[in-house]
DNA sequence: CGGATTTTAGTTCAGTTGTTCTATAATGCA
DNA sequence: TGCATTATAGAACAACTGAACTAAAATCCG
């Protein structure tokens, strides 16, 4: 064999997602990268080939540790308390978020994939993964009386992809409490039945 | 006086629009916009300052040859009727988009503004703009009973807000027919009352 | 016509970009 | 103990970045 690497893979990549996630791609450098990691040029580069496979990398990380895991957690709980405990974590990370790095899929989605068919792929296959969560989990709603029927679940579902973009991008601009709220209660009076008993937040 | 500009000023931000609007701020270089301008670097810098204020400018340029106006156009419009135009507007440009280019507002949220206070107060203010637009439509459709009162008309001109910035993420990763569509399908069966009659797509 | 003024046309500049190179250090296996 | 192999360290590279500079050209006012 030959010399074990000193440093922690996670770590590197925990800290290549946050340049990437804060900066951007074009508006992250090698040399940011660099100096955030910690390791070398020359170490990264054997580590992880270039900079674009090392973003490829970061964005797998922060998906499974951040989108993926969000789901796993929420897909197990009742349709509509699941949809509901999804969107209160959605909310309470853009409110915190005092640095408005938003959503990196989002970002992603914007200033990445359109410029390359690869990444467009990755971003539009980890968007139908959340797509197929809301599907999963508005079917079993109407099956229970939970939500409504007066809309199909795949529309509902599709419905709910948007307002979670739309959100993370109000989240970068105008992440005010009573907007980002508002647009929450108003898909949940959708969820509801037409005498719908209001909202439930969280 | 002195010598007279031989370049039109429209032109040329248009030739910036396009730049800035399918790269990015950062993805597009002066030599970029001086080979699409067909202007020489000197007069740019000349006529507009520097990049960022050729931005700012070309961002206003946009804002108003296109935002502005669509709203100008469909204010006039009964309350459902004016949404309902706005949203086959935004679904037609953004199916016939085949450069996945999106719409250059909300670029600018996810990739200039959040660097950049001036240019994230300019995005925000635009918003704002719109969501006035909403506001004062859906005030007007829930007066004359065309559009439903379970959610205050603050409230769905916020989701409508938030679903315009959805549907035009969504347009640059996965422009697909039958997703926008079932989002926008479902966002009229929001507006209409619980026993709607369905969703009235332009 | 002549001088003031401003646009044009290239070139040039210093700094940064992503990437690679050379050399050194550290390990496991023979 | 070498030998092969891999990680480290930092300098170096060519290409590109935004921006400025030097001249020449073109107009208007007197």
């Amino acid at each position: 064999m030959a010399r074990p690497r000193e440093f922690d893979e996670e770590a590197v990549l925990d800290a290549a997602v946050e340049c990437f996630w804060s900066r951007g791609y074009e508006g992250t450098s090698v040399r940011d990268l660099i100096e955030r990691t910690g390791l070398t040029g020359a170490s990264l580069y054997n580590a992880f080939g270039d900079k674009r496979a090392l973003y490829q990398r970061a964005l797998d990380h922060y998906v499974e540790s951040s989108i993926a895991d969000r789901i796993r957690r929420c897909e197990k709980l009742a349709p509509r308390e699941a949809i509901g405990a999804f969107f209160a974590e959605i909310l309470k990370r853009s409110l915190g978020d005092r640095a408005h790095k938003g959503c990196m899929l989002v970002n992603a989605a914007i200033d990445v994939a359109p410029h390359d068919p690869e990444f467009q792929e990755v971003v539009a296959t980890v968007l139908v993964r959340i797509e197929d969560f809301f599907v999963d989990r508005v079917t079993a709603g109407q099956a229970n009386g939970t939500i409504t029927q007066a809309v199909s679940a795949t529309n509902l579902a599709q419905h709910l992809l948007g307002i979670l973009m739309g959100i993370r991008v109000l989240a970068r601009v105008r992440p005010q409490r009573a907007l980002l709220e508002g647009i929450v209660a108003s898909t949940f009076a959708l969820l509801d039945d037409a005498d719908g008993n209001g909202m439930k937040l969280s």
